[in-house]
DNA sequence: TACATCGACGTTAACGTTAACGTTAACGTC
DNA sequence: GACGTTAACGTTAACGTTAACGTCGATGTA
């Protein structure tokens, strides 16, 4: 591969001088700056980065550690990323941790020591100390999943008004008993999601039966199995921690015939795309995705940048997007 | 940041023992390995991968370059790319080309001046000459798009084979009028799922109408309206070009009150999540999305580590997914 | 004339790491 | 006792690039 000694060789000057060349330096004349890069061009002379973080220290690269880009709501996000980062020349170090615990640890021992010049963590584990070796190492934010007590700016969408919207949606259009099919315990999303269900309610005036809110694992087969249980419990509407969740009640429903908004309302979460292309198109509460993840990007970058790195604390409003699964 | 320099220091050798101590050599003393580690965990060291590239002439680091991060064919395909090269210790650079040939160019520039080890290359360009400054600079595979007389192995999915399974079903179910709406003409994965329906229906004996093979952008819309024109044209059965155009039919079919598969079979291709979702399940060709991705990561690993690199064509074979949409 | 200024370049050292080779002490061998 | 062997290190140079400083002739300036 030919460097930049075979570039000043082949020009007779200095390699200082070609390093100008390439970096638009302004100490250099018009002349040899043109020959020189001719020659660049005509030897096919490539920049050796590695060389270049070096002594530059830095690598204008991004790592982005997320558990699953398989996932619709985080490939999305990795666009938004992506996009954001492509327009300032950075490039993005991928790193899916596929949920597994080793595997972000891995991933962030990798990063670090590839000198990234910045970390985007959408972190799955939950405690402080999971995560210390990062801290003051590299640059990073953490995003949708909030850290307790992580010095870190976070970026995230907010479950709570997501949730209180779409209830109070649901309430004002006469449902009174919504059944709601959650995630475990653990997730923060989850929760948030459910406080604003709890509020929505408070604030209508209307009655909370603990029977009809219901743990799962958020899939659609869970969503097909809970929407049973629910129905028996004489529910009016149902309420899906996630989309894939709410399709899996609509399924149910189509197969048993109930029909959906007429006798049973049904509602989702997170917009994702077969949302909008079931046959009874499902109201839900749309999160940016995309703007999320340059948002994530934004902020991060603005840190590297920027001395007095204050952290911040960034939270996107999700929308109520209104469609027929409830009746409008 | 602490360097090989300051272990020596603080453990009174060369830095040439705290590099061999790191690197597993077996010129060493257990005992000075064991004290050196033990000093690296204590001040934190990590080593320098940009001046190892350096030295080392390699990165430990695989591009790869794709259309649409969004789409689930290539999330779930760089979901195979990634898991693999983990195992491998490869880091992957992820490149989102947007479908824009300015983007892809610029990113494979990007990924040749970072020196990765190797490129995986999902193809927008058609012509050999727009991928001619990679040849010979890095190894690369191109996936899933053949660039004509472009010299790299090839990794994709059997478009043929695909089409034909699905219409030989079809017609076995007794199907006489299959309509189908297809890509542009660029499309090679497109063209080659159409010669699959021609060959079918010759093998069956069944004649051919080209009124009822239909070119379109292959979006949901206009899955939703070709289906209404195809219908007008009596058709008895619909292929689309994919599960969207697919799930678009049916919503037509859902909306028009036209029983599927009672008054019309209606099969898809890509198995994507939601045709399985779909009230009506989906019929459709299941691809190997994240075996695709496997595949490409180990051709790929394959040339760079063996001198003598034969390329490769390797062709994943697709599966029938028989569901709901067709009849059984 | 003497001196400062400036443009355009070259020289040197450094970034952090490892390969290749050199060195040394301890031990064995005849 | 002379020499070889080996284990366990150290030294040096190199990877490709750029920052910092040096040089040198040309041009202005009093």
């Amino acid at each position: 591969m030919v460097s930049i000694k075979d570039i000043a060789a082949a020009c007779n000057v200095s390699t200082m001088t070609v390093s100008r060349a390439i970096n638009g330096s302004d100490e250099i004349s018009r002349e040899t700056k043109e020959r020189i890069l001719k020659m660049c061009d005509k030897m096919g002379y490539r920049p050796n980065a590695a060389a270049r973080n070096l002594v530059l220290n830095k690598t204008d690269m991004i790592g982005l550690v997320i558990p699953d880009i398989a996932n619709q709501y985080y490939a999305y996000m990795s666009k938004g990323v992506s996009s954001y980062l492509e327009k300032l020349g950075y490039g993005l170090v991928l790193c899916n941790s596929d949920r597994n615990a080793d595997n972000e640890r891995r991933y962030l021992d990798f990063l670090t020591q590839r000198r990234v010049d910045g970390i985007i963590l959408i972190p799955i584990r939950y405690h402080v100390e999971d995560y210390a070796n990062l801290v003051n190492v590299t640059p990073f934010v953490q995003v949708d999943n909030y850290v307790l007590d992580l010095n870190a700016s976070y970026i995230g969408n907010d479950n709570y008004i997501g949730g209180r919207k779409i209830i109070t949606h649901m309430l004002s259009l006469g449902y009174r008993r919504i059944g709601a099919i959650l995630s475990n315990k653990n997730s923060t999303a989850s929760n948030e999601r459910l406080k604003g269900y709890l509020d929505a309610h408070r604030e209508q005036g209307v009655a909370v039966d603990e029977d009809i809110l219901l743990r799962s694992n958020a899939t659609f087969e869970d969503g097909y199995k809970l929407a049973e249980v629910l129905i028996d419990k004489k529910v009016d509407a149902i309420f899906g921690i996630n989309d894939t969740v709410a399709l899996g009640v609509m399924k149910y429903c189509y197969n048993r015939r109930v029909k959906v908004p007429r006798d049973l309302g049904v509602a989702g979460y997170d917009d994702i795309e077969q949302a909008a292309m079931f046959p009874v198109p499902l109201t839900t509460v749309h999160q940016p995705k995309i703007r999320l993840g340059e948002a994530a990007a934004t902020v991060l970058l603005n840190e590297i940048n920027n001395e007095n790195h204050q952290k911040q604390k960034v939270i996107l409003q999700p929308e109520l997007v209104v469609r027929k699964s409830c009746g409008e």
